[in-house]
DNA sequence: TGCGTATTACTAATATGTTAGTAATATATT
DNA sequence: AATATATTACTAACATATTAGTAATACGCA
């Protein structure tokens, strides 16, 4: 009878359905030399097509000091490329080279067999609730929760 | 017609939801001096008591080379401390120190009120039905998958 | 026009994640 | 007993996460 108090923890729960799910992708983008940082920002790319590094940020849930390193390994395997924004000097846009459009046209196929193949095996119904019960909780991130007291020490 | 899953990405999505949870806890853990791994680590200590690193490992959902450097940490701050085992001189015991057992009755009912905040400004039924859908989630992590051929190139 | 403030992407420092591999010890098999 | 294999915790190397802070630029307003 497990009763791991880690049974009880949210946070640590979705850690482990995340790690779940991505485990099944992981060997996918190892065999292409990719992080999984790094697909999920060349996908935001390939459905956003131009867009600027906070919303980047925002879009795969990286924050802006590791997108930094992110997109600077990217830019040295020649999978992005930047673009000036005029009227703005602090801005910039990023794109997919013609290298990285061919290198995700080849990964998204599989990765679509693969949600397919975790489907044949654990069915439909639990990963659609699943998305239902965590979009609606991120949606409630813009309810504001009131912060317990903190003691002094 | 509704949005295939292939067409989206549950592991982002579960990322952005643990983020949300474990956001409303992060200023309890940051007014102790505790990173939530650090955190993770302690609370699965007072549950359990003496236990092994691997085990720790496997609870806290931490991978063995991380778990090195965070007891190294948790060690150097007086928070736990090794015990042989006899017979086995590979492996070591991982408990609290009295510092950490009182540190972690200070912080176990913050925690718990903080829940309790959350369900006030959420509500009990979203919470309690991702559980659910978590834990069979990652019940389901034993249930082989087919990996997806991968073109050589 | 000048000045305070906001925004954007960045750096710095430390902690953790991920993969591969290793030294020491224990166990199974011959 | 001797050898091969398994286990445990570890190191190494690199990528990413987290927090704090900065330089350059843009904007709001007196």
């Amino acid at each position: 009878m497990d009763q791991h108090i880690s049974q009880r923890n949210l946070p640590l729960l979705l850690s482990k359905a995340r790690e779940t799910i991505i485990s099944q992708f992981r060997p996918i983008l190892k065999h292409f030399g990719l992080t999984e940082q790094q697909w999920r920002v060349l996908r935001i790319l390939v459905e956003e097509g131009e867009i600027e590094p906070r919303y980047l940020c925002e879009y795969c849930d990286i924050l802006s000091p590791s997108m930094t390193g992110i997109l600077k390994r990217l830019g040295e395997m020649g999978l992005i490329s930047r673009k000036a924004i005029a009227g703005d000097k602090r801005r910039v846009l990023i794109l997919l080279t013609p290298e990285s459009e061919a290198l995700a046209a080849k990964i998204l196929p599989l990765i679509k067999q693969q949600y397919q193949l975790i489907e044949q095996a654990w069915g439909t119904e639990l990963i659609t609730q699943l998305y239902v019960d965590v979009e609606h909780l991120i949606q409630l991130k813009t309810v504001k929760v009131q912060q317990v007291e903190l003691p002094s020490h």
